[in-house]
DNA sequence: CTAAGCATGTTATAATATAACAAAAGTGGA
DNA sequence: TCCACTTTTGTTATATTATAACATGCTTAG
């Protein structure tokens, strides 16, 4: 069901590759009937919104897209809503430290990520990154901490950002 | 200078801890001029209402602070412009995820932790995280991505608020 | 003393997010 | 089918967080 088969403990992926949405929309699709929730048109529609984006997207920038292209009123809680839904599901990431979403690589709820933030050209890379999660576990661990959420974000320059100078 | 001494390659601190913020204030003095920056009143008046709190403290609750105690007007270029200019001197840590600040518990420029955050109690315990630092280093490394800024947040229940439910 | 740069004051507004309630659409049982 | 119930969406208003742009005042080096 994932969008790619290879081994990928700590793998990066680009999250914005388009080589396939259709297939990531109809797998976000089964994902949802799976947990008894359902891909409404609007959903459907954001979702494709983030998916066809380039780049992170914005809350207002996606109601933009939305009162553009569709003939269905929008408001900034159509927005909000709509992207608590697909994060709930885990088919989208939220980039706290820019207030921006990008598609999730590997959809299932709960799927906790690190990210690369190109603050150039403003493309981002999604890491598994499972011996930080098992390291951040070990951190709260040590302190008796039960973690709920984590958040590992990395801004800086992509490879070809830095050495295009 | 640090306001302890023992070993701490990814110990946790409170960072609320109020032991000694007399202390606490000389040493950032003591940044600041090696660094020929200045801790002006209304530098240290901020610093010190984050080192008095006893959670995160959001940008209009010190606005509201500096407001009623001082004698001084403040609009919220006040204080954001004084939060820059902390957070550049490594005095003071952005919790990225909840909008609010944080003193650091070991300043000096540049330095980057990790953090648990009790979304019960609001404390906050910073970790220097070594090995967790390295790893994001060697995951950026592994896509030629060259890092400026790390974020490492996590959200969850402290022992106590998970034990006292 | 004075020019230059730094720090603060001031007004306005931008950008992000949520509250609260109303209407409509889907769902399941009588 | 029809009704009650739940979920989803619409709508209006407002809260929260942050910055732009320009004016004024303070500090310091020469």
């Amino acid at each position: 069901m994932s969008s790619c088969s290879h081994e990928h403990d700590n793998a990066l992926h680009g999250v914005h590759d388009h080589h396939d949405i259709k297939a990531r929309l109809a797998e976000a699709e089964i994902l949802c009937t799976a947990v008894g929730a359902r891909l409404t048109p609007l959903r459907k529609e954001v979702l494709e919104l983030i998916l066809n984006a380039s780049a992170p997207m914005g809350a207002y920038d996606l109601l933009a897209k939305i009162k553009g292209q569709a003939d269905r009123p929008a408001a900034p809680p159509t927005v909000y809503r709509t992207l608590d839904f697909l994060l709930e599901k885990g088919l989208i990431h939220r980039l706290t430290s820019i207030n921006a979403y990008i598609p999730c690589c590997h959809p299932r709820e709960g799927h906790q990520a690190a990210f690369l933030i190109c603050t150039e050209c403003h493309s981002v890379k999604e890491a598994s990154a499972q011996g930080l999660i098992q390291q951040l576990d070990q951190l709260a661990a040590s302190d008796q901490f039960s973690a709920q959420h984590s958040i590992i974000e990395i801004s800086g320059k992509c490879h070809q950002c830095s050495t295009h100078q």
